[in-house]
This record gives structure tokens, C-alpha cells and sequence, in this order.
DNA sequence: CTGAAAGCGCTTACAG
DNA sequence: CTGAAAGCGCTTACAG
């Protein structure tokens, strides 16, 4: 393989000439720049990035912690993700955990890998944000937050986007509302409900105790919870928010099973407006996070903390949009979510 | 930082012999080794990646080309690849390209920055993989081949799998069958097609010419071509074949917004299995390749031309299953796809 | 403006 | 079994 050295030889310089122009460093004489050039392009060469990285203790490559992928908003996310480290030329490093993968990261992180890591999906007791922590490693937190925690954090506002729904089923008179949860103590759970809650008490409004189902971020537990909503004889819940789409695609899975008509008989809102949403099966509303400019943010701040770790912590929420479709009502609306939670 | 000179200084011996017992070489005395291993442990040391990527030129990183992760087949791959690799011990940086993005990983292998790269959605135009010939990098092509293209490829009996649909359709005296397939010149979406023809040929039956839809691997393409399909007044199909399940996912919602009965009026079979197929608004039958399988044997073949360059190259071919569900049958159904093609 | 030289943190012959 | 030293391919003061 060809080196700086093997250029410097051929355009009759010295290897630091080389190292200069490659750098784009001013001071160098137009002409040995242009003879320079000239060689470098005529070798095909590209620095050796692991002796680069070995000098100046940079890397150019952003490590990705990203839960299992099994939930499709995921994949949008790293999409979003993965755009914006390439506009700001940096390398992604990927960390698909499931439990005890996380280790992989915080070794790597250790090893010096990485010049930053992005955690999409941690929780305050995650081993590899610890380990970041205590590393000093430039990190930020994306679509989680943990508020004890004195550092950058991205998402967008939950608690508004929940408290909008709350407002649109109340604005169309629904008047039995259901909930199905996810796990708690995840902070996007925990913020779209509480501001589901708060969006009813606006209107002196309120969930009924049994209409609240918790369990997990599956489709599989949409099913189970609809089930249980609509098993008792009781009156059943006209419209149901379902703190993510995958829950809300298998609450609609669940009731076409059971002959529950939606929009009819029930309303099922989603979260987030993965592509699916607008798939005729399902035709869900949905609350649609802004991923490009979340994914903008994170790397900005991310690439501004590794030039200064001093800076002083921002924490970022941008507003969300709820898009309706027809498995809440057939009309046209626009119900801009504010940020102001 | 800590580095090896610090370990060394406290645990009383020469950096070498610090490197020798984190290399786990044979020649350390019993009691020296202890007394590092200690050290090692007490400083929560570990060797900075990048320095020993210099000295032996490996970096323990695997590069991985993917397409545009909107097919939810693609985020399945990835999670099989990861683990394989997590299995491995190598790292892996990503590129999800979409068309020039490509760049980004023809760079990164020049730099040096990943000892091998998987590609998984290459065509043979592909920029990255004519720069990885060139380059004399080390690679496997996952989930594509090309056959022209002397490397190690791994992939699923595609032909095979395709031609087991037609059997399983002609089995179940399913009379005017329809296909609608992909980009022309991928070869998942040939082989499938080549096979499935392949099969209805081995029973003496054709397709008609209007039945074969063609575009590309899109829900958008499944709705428009299942919606052409069913135009016409003449007699339409009773079973149709889609490429992947994305499209047969739009072919369902097609379906069901014309009224159209599955499987009473139309078999609707995809192909990958992914997830969702079991989901019940579609209960897709679908044929699914052997991802672990698959991504175990990529990971193989690549270390192994790591260390050997010299290898003739390996052509590997799983077989897949076809899985029926309710798009196709309610009768319990299994049809294994053999390898021979 | 340019070159000679030190040094980033390792691995690995080479002596002993 | 162990240490002193060279060297991987760069960047960057330091001289000139």
C-alpha cells in the first residue's frame, strides 16, 4: 500500500510537504501544492486512518448504541441518523444491542474507537451510558431522556405530543378513552402518557383505572391489550392511544380479529407515523416525530462537545405533528402539536 | 489516558512484556504474568485500537454496505449480521447507501479503516464493489450474487425457492397464476421469478404474458400492480406471486380496498418472511431464507479470506421453507424448498 | 516556505 | 523469560 512517504518520493518533496497539502495547511508554495496534488491523485492515495487516528486522537467514526431493531421505527431513526454523520463526514460505528451487547460499545469506547457515541435507546441504568459517562466520552442521548442525568439529550416533546391526542379524541367527543402503555420508566412512555393524562385533566377529563393497560413496546401486547379492553361486558373504550405505532398495529390486528369495527365502534391513535402507518391495512393515526432535524441536532451537538467537552449541556425537544388518518376519522385534519408542554 | 508504558512503570517490568501478556504470549513467566494481569486490571487498562491497528495493519472491523433500510427484510439481515459479527469479535461500521453514499465506504476501505466488507444489496455496477476488487479488499456478497463475479457469495436457493411456490400453487390446482416481481437485473428477483416459472414449466403450465407484473420492490409497486391485475374484465388470477413480502403486502391492502377475498377469491404468496407477515391483517404465506444461516456463513468466509487471500472463492446456497398462512390456505401446510435447483 | 526529527502507542524481531 | 529498540504512517513543533 502506498504512503505519504512513497508521494513525497516521487513529487520531490519531503513527507511532510505532503502531510501539509493533504491538510490543506497554508503555508505551502502554490506550486509544490499543484506537483503535490498532481501525485497524490496519480497514486490513488488516502492517509492510513488508523495512524491518523493514532497521532491526533480523533477518528472520524460516531458509535450507535441502537436497541434490537425489531420495532420499524428504528431503522427510520438509524436512517436519519446515518444521513446526518455523513453530511458531517463521520463514520458509524453500530452497536445493535440486546442486553449484554452493550459491552461491545463500552469496550470500544474504551478502546478509543470512537470519538462520540450516540445512544438512541438507553436507560439510566444502561451499562454502556455508565461506562460513558465515567469515560468522559463525548456522548448524547437521542429520543430518551433521563433528566438526572447533566447532559445532551435530543427527542421531542412527548408530553405535548400526548397531550395533544388527549385534546383531539376530547375535541370529537369521544367520551370513554383507553390507554395502552409500554414499559414504564422509559421516558418516551412515560412522557406521551402522563401527557395523555394531562390533556384529559385539561378538560376536567379522566381515564377510568381499568382502561390503562401496561406491558411492552410489542405488537404483541397491543393484541392482548384490546383483547382485555373490549372482554368485559361493561361499556368499551371509543378511542384508544397506544404509546407507539407497533402496540397501535396490534391493537388493530386484535379488534379486526374480533369484529371491532375502527373507526366505528373504537379510535386507535399510534406514535410515532412510521411508514407503515399509512399502509391501507392499518391507516393509523399517528403522531409523527421530526427524525431528520432530531438527527441533525444530535450530531451537531455531539460534534460540538468533542471540540469542547466543557460546554455547558443542551437539551433539545422539538414539537411533533399528529397526522390524521382513518382509524380515527375520515375528515381532514391538521392538529399541530406546540412544543410548549 | 492510561497506555502500556503506565502499566508497565507500576507493575515493575518493560512495556514488551505488558504487550506479551495482553497478547497472551507463551513466553511469560507465571508470576509475572499474574503480577500484570493484576496491574492490567487495577488501571482498567485496555490497548488503544488504533495504535495496534497501525503496527498489524488489522483493525478488527468489518464494513457493511446496505441499501436503504426501508424494506424491513434489510433490518432483519443486519441483526443476524451483528450477531454473527458480535460473535466474531469484530466490529462493525456501517454504510446505508443510498446511491452515493457508497463513496463513503470506497473511502473507508481505502483508508484502511475495515479489514473486510460485506456487501449485501450489491448489483454488479455497484462503485463500492468494483472499488473493492480493485482494491483487493476482502468481501462476501450477501443475499445477492454475481455470477460472472469470481468471490465468495452466500445467498438462499432463490430459484428453488420460487419454483416451490409454483408446485405448492399447482398442487393446490390453483388454475391462472400471476407474478408480480421487482427491478429486472436483481438477482433475488430473477432467480425467484426464473424459478417460479421453472416450476410451473416442470408441471407443463405457463403464465400468461399480462399476468407478469414487473417494477420495483415497493408496497406502492404491489398495490398499482395488483390493482392492473384486476382491471381487465376477462378472468383474473386465483394466485399471485410477489418477489418480496413488501409487495405482497400492497397487493393485500390493494385487495382490500377493491373488495377482493384472500385467499377466497386470489392466493396472495410473498417471499423473506419477515416479521410482519404474520401479523393478522395480512397472514402472509411467504418463503423465508435461513438469515443466521446465512449471516454465520458470510462472517466465515470473510475471515477466512482475511487470513488467506489466496482461497478459491465459495458459492454458498441455503435452502428456504415456504411457510403458509391465510393469504394462501387455512389448511395446516409444509413445504420444504430443497437446495438441488 | 520547507525539511529533519520527535512521538502518538503499540508489536515484534533481536539480544541476552 | 525479559528488555532495549525499531518501526507501523502519520502530524506538528522546531529550525532554517
Amino acid at each position: 500500500m502506498v504512503n505519504s512517504r512513497d508521494v513525497a518520493r516521487r513529487a520531490g518533496v519531503s513527507q511532510a510537504t505532503v502531510s501539509r497539502v493533504l491538510l490543506q495547511k497554508p503555508n505551502v508554495r502554490p506550486e509544490t501544492r499543484e506537483r503535490v496534488l498532481a501525485v497524490l491523485e496519480e497514486m490513488d492515495y488516502l492517509p492510513n486512518a488508523n495512524a491518523r487516528a493514532m497521532r491526533t486522537s480523533r477518528t472520524g467514526t460516531i458509535g450507535i448504541v441502537m436497541e434490537r431493531v425489531t420495532n420499524p421505527f428504528y431503522p427510520e431513526l438509524l436512517e436519519a441518523l446515518g444521513r446526518s454523520l455523513a453530511a458531517a463526514d463521520q463514520r458509524m460505528i453500530l452497536w445493535l444491542s440486546e442486553g449484554s451487547a452493550e459491552l461491545g460499545a463500552v469496550e470500544a469506547i474504551h478502546e478509543r474507537r470512537t470519538d462520540g457515541v450516540i445512544f438512541t435507546t438507553v436507560r439510566k441504568d444502561s451499562v454502556a451510558l455508565q461506562e460513558a459517562v465515567k469515560t468522559r466520552v463525548p456522548f448524547v442521548l437521542v429520543n430518551r431522556n433521563v433528566p438526572d442525568l447533566a447532559c445532551d439529550q435530543v427527542g421531542s416533546d412527548n408530553v405535548a405530543g400526548g397531550r395533544a391526542v388527549a385534546h383531539y379524541f376530547l375535541a370529537n367527543s369521544r367520551q370513554n378513552v383507553a390507554m395502552i402503555c409500554g414499559l414504564k420508566g422509559v421516558s418516551t412512555n412515560d412522557d406521551r402518557a402522563r401527557g395523555f393524562l394531562l390533556g384529559l385533566a385539561d378538560h376536567g377529563k379522566s381515564i377510568k383505572a381499568r382502561n390503562t393497560i401496561v406491558g411492552d413496546f410489542t405488537h404483541e401486547h397491543g393484541m392482548a391489550a384490546l383483547e382485555r379492553l373490549f372482554r368485559s361486558r361493561g361499556s368499551h373504550p371509543d378511542a384508544i392511544f397506544c404509546v407507539n405505532d407497533l402496540i397501535a398495529f396490534g391493537a388493530l390486528d386484535e379488534a379486526r380479529t374480533l369484529g371491532i369495527a375502527v373507526p366505528n365502534d373504537v379510535w386507535v391513535m399510534g406514535y410515532d407515523d412510521i411508514s407503515m402507518a399509512a399502509w391501507r391495512s392499518y391507516d393509523l393515526s399517528s403522531v409523527k416525530q421530526r427524525l431528520d432535524d432530531m438527527s441533525r441536532a444530535a450530531v451537531e451537538l455531539l460534534m460540538a462537545r468533542i471540540t469542547d467537552r466543557k460546554r455547558s449541556p443542551a437539551v433539545l425537544r422539538f414539537p411533533s405533528n399528529l397526522t390524521v388518518r382513518g382509524s380515527t376519522d375520515n375528515r381532514a385534519y391538521d392538529f399541530p402539536v406546540s412544543t410548549s408542554s
